[in-house]
RNA sequence: UGGGGUGUAGGCUAGCGGUAGGCCCCAGGUUUUUGGUACCUGUCAUCGUAGGUUCGAAUCCUACCACCCCAGCCA
């Protein structure tokens, strides 16, 4: 219902953002919390099954229950759903404590087990055994299954569905006494053979396993199943509101059954299903990633490949970065993969703003500074967050031999390069201006030294006479360096959905989501990192200090996330404007746009990265002469053109070439270059029926290509 | 050929009858002793499709289509 207040404006809207909206799952609690159900009260759980390490995907619903119980003033239990002894183990259940405390939530004295309530269990399958709800089937799990029927057909009832109350009640004892071997015999809940729901055709309630609980030892000799179990355990606890994923919405109408079945218990909770998370470049699945673990993929649960909590630990994601993330990609019901990269977004958005900065050099080529006296050093200060200086600072040495990324330096530099070159001069940072004078070689031809001159006037990094210096460097002491292993690490698999298409995922397993560097050097104020640690290595990435295998003497830098590289995208766009001399629109290389170019594209790449000349002769090239133009508003790089080529009305183009034309009054009358047959474009400003060519690059030198001399509107150009 | 769900830009997500908003990605720019950060700007959606109701539909109705889940003595 809309209601608008007396100047006229929604007033049930949410307003651009401001309010946190609300998920499906906060509308039915404040329903059920305005209509009074449960007493307001709101009580969930987050109930894992110890039989592995958690997850991402866990973590999203780790943040559901507990958030949504601090959001209302409620409670959220710790329950581990144990009752499956042969999978389930120790270990297990202490690494789950561990990672949810770690994640920063906390269950307080609310700690259960499914297996605590075991005894309960039993006294209401015997209650449902005496309404006539349950029987003992003796049929074994092959005649089951097939008695179940499918999809098309309904299932059959079992020749044992009709045992009296006595002999269910006999046989039931002898099950829970061990009398009874494994396979022969399963309590059931007399439903319905031939409800379309499968999972309503006369579910397992107990099966007989002869197995050592990891809590209750050898007492028990059956156990609950997951349907049977799960609303009682969420009874016993007073849960209001039950929150899992979605493949269980089928088994809802169960859930149900068996609360309404028996006596009233402390509360009738509510089943509620979300989306689980899938995320891109890794799997989910605790079976996988078991897989990947026994496999030898990684090297155990906490590898910082690993989607895991403790895996993410150890690569160094923090808590907060984590909580963010599952704050950002929302709760709903449609099945979605969420990009890698946003995840990625909420690690270095905590982390630039708690991770010190210092100086590494993880592939160190050696640069000696000539006119710098040899055996001399000096301390310069150095910044732990330059951008808020006041958070402390650190001593960093200089001296004549030091040691730059190997990456930082190009014998051929390409254009808008800033780094080391040849003759280019380059700012060390918090040090000093540097000039590449020579390049040491050896025999192979390999760079193995750079030779330069420093401007001593330049100490701390500034510029004496206020020259341009637009790169700055990282680099470390030869001399004082410490030593230190990087591990380089990236995306566990390298395609999107390692689950798509044909052949097994781990196919899709990246090669190179593990580079080990030896031979990197850190600045010595790193000779004391504790393991945990984070800092960023300037300009390349966020780094940790791995929990296992450093020491004081031999330092081990995990690779969180790397700063996000803009020189490589500049590199990128060089590289596709020497190919396809620039034109048309730039920087829509993602994979989806490769895959469905069109076919001239396609041709055009099946020959590198060379066009055949019947493919440019497709582009048809006019003289057109600019008849008017006008600043575009809300568009600070657009004209619009009026563009005469001689087809008896003027062509309206959008060009963005604003900034070399302040004043386009100046662009009427010009011959310019107009390519006739390109398809329109809708913008929002209007139609764009062609391009108008120039020349240059960004806002300086550009200017549209031009001709004088006697041509036409319409004339080719070829 | 049963049942249960879900369909809004490249990816997530909001919208709850008044004509599509946010975040990520991508592109461009300003500032910068990190090609980082911050800030600004921009591109991209006839809301799965087709009908209908209505002055008005992403929102209501109908039909269709696509995708996901279900035949463990797993959870």
């Amino acid at each position: 219902m809309s209601t608008k207040n007396p100047t006229g404006e929604r007033t049930d809207k949410n307003t651009k953002g401001e309010e946190p909206r609300k998920h499906f799952i906060e509308e039915i609690i404040d329903r059920d919390r305005a209509s009074g159900k449960h007493g307001g009260r709101v009580a969930t759980r987050f109930p894992p099954e110890p039989n592995g390490y958690l997850h991402i995907g866990h973590a999203k619903s780790i943040c559901l229950n507990f958030g949504l119980a601090a959001k209302y003033g409620g409670t959220c239990n710790l329950r581990f759903d144990d009752t499956n002894p042969s999978t389930e183990e120790m270990e297990y259940v202490e690494s789950i404590q561990k990672d949810v405390s770690w994640l920063g939530f906390d269950w307080e004295d609310r700690r259960f087990f499914a297996s605590d309530y075991f005894e309960k269990f039993f006294e209401l399958a015997v209650d449902l055994v005496k309404k006539g709800l349950a029987y003992v089937d003796s049929s074994d799990m092959d005649a089951i299954r097939k008695k179940r029927g499918d999809y098309n057909t309904p299932g059959q009832k079992s020749p044992y569905r009709d045992r009296s109350v006595e002999e269910n009640l006999d046989l039931l004892g002898r099950m829970r006494a061990g009398d009874l071997e494994e396979g022969t015999a399963v309590l059931r809940a007399k439903i319905d053979m031939e409800s379309p729901n499968m999972n309503l055709r006369d579910p397992i309630m107990y099966r007989i396993r002869k197995a050592s609980h990891h809590r209750t030892g050898d007492k028990w000799c059956i156990y609950p199943m997951y349907d049977f179990a799960h609303g009682y355990e969420d009874a016993i606890e007073g849960i209001t509101h039950s929150i899992c994923t979605l493949e269980f919405e089928n088994h809802r109408p169960l859930y149900d059954w068996f609360l309404d079945n028996v006596a009233p218990l402390a509360s009738r909770p509510q089943q509620i299903e979300f989306a689980r998370l899938n995320l891109t470049y890794t799997v989910m699945s605790k079976r996988k990633l078991l897989e990947l673990v026994q496999g030898g993929d990684v090297s155990g649960w906490d590898d910082p490949r690993m989607p895991t909590i403790s895996g993410m630990r150890r690569r160094g994601y923090t808590p907060k970065a984590i909580r963010d993330f599952c704050d950002r990609i929302g709760v709903a019901k449609r099945d979605s993969m969420v990009d890698v990269a946003l995840l990625e977004h909420a690690v270095r958005e905590d982390l630039n703003e708690t991770s010190p900065r210092v100086m590494a050099v993880i592939d160190p080529l050696k640069l000696v500074i000539e006119n710098y006296p040899e055996g001399e050093e000096e301390w310069f200060d150095a910044a732990y967050f330059p951008d808020a200086p006041g958070r402390g600072t650190r001593k960093v040495p200089f001296s004549r031999e030091i040691y730059i990324e190997r990456d930082d330096f190009r014998e051929d530099a390409p254009r808008k390069w800033h780094r080391f070159a040849p003759g280019q001069e380059v700012r060390l940072r918090y040090a000093c201006l540097v000039k590449c004078e020579r390049v040491v070689k050896n025999d192979k031809g390999e760079v193995v030294e750079l030779r330069c001159t420093w401007d001593p006037k330049s100490r701390g990094g500034t510029s004496p006479d206020g020259r341009k210096v637009k790169g700055t460097s990282h680099w470390v002491s030869a001399r004082h360096a410490l030593k230190a292993e990087v591990r380089q690490y990236d995306r566990l698999f390298d395609k999107e959905n390692p689950l798509a298409g044909e052949g097994d995922y781990k196919g899709h397993l990246n090669k190179d989501s593990l580079g080990v560097i030896e031979g990197a050097v850190v600045e010595p104020s790193l000779a004391q990192v504790k393991a945990g640690d984070r800092v960023q290595f300037e300009r390349i990435g966020y780094y940790c200090v791995d929990s296992e295998d450093s020491a004081p003497g031999h330092l081990v830098f995990n690779r969180t996330v790397t700063l996000k590289d803009s020189w490589a995208r500049i590199e990128r766009n060089l590289e596709k404007d020497t190919s396809a001399s620039g034109s048309g629109k730039r920087g829509q290389n993602r994979p989806k746009a490769k895959a469905e170019g069109n076919a001239e594209e396609n041709a055009a790449e099946e020959s590198g990265d060379q066009i055949t000349i019947g493919t440019f002769a497709k582009v048809d090239l006019r003289v057109g002469i600019i008849r008017s133009a006008e600043l575009v508003e809300k568009a600070d790089k657009l004209l619009k053109l009026m563009v005469d080529i001689g087809e008896g009305r003027l062509r309206q183009v959008f060009a963005g070439i604003r900034s070399a034309y302040p004043e386009p009054a100046s662009l009427v009358g010009e011959k310019v270059i107009v390519v006739a047959n390109l398809k329109p474009r809708q913008m929002r400003f209007g139609l764009s029926e062609g391009m108008v060519l120039a020349g240059g690059g960004g806002t300086e030198r550009l200017c549209v290509a031009s001709f004088d001399g006697e041509l036409e509107p319409g004339d080719k150009v070829s």
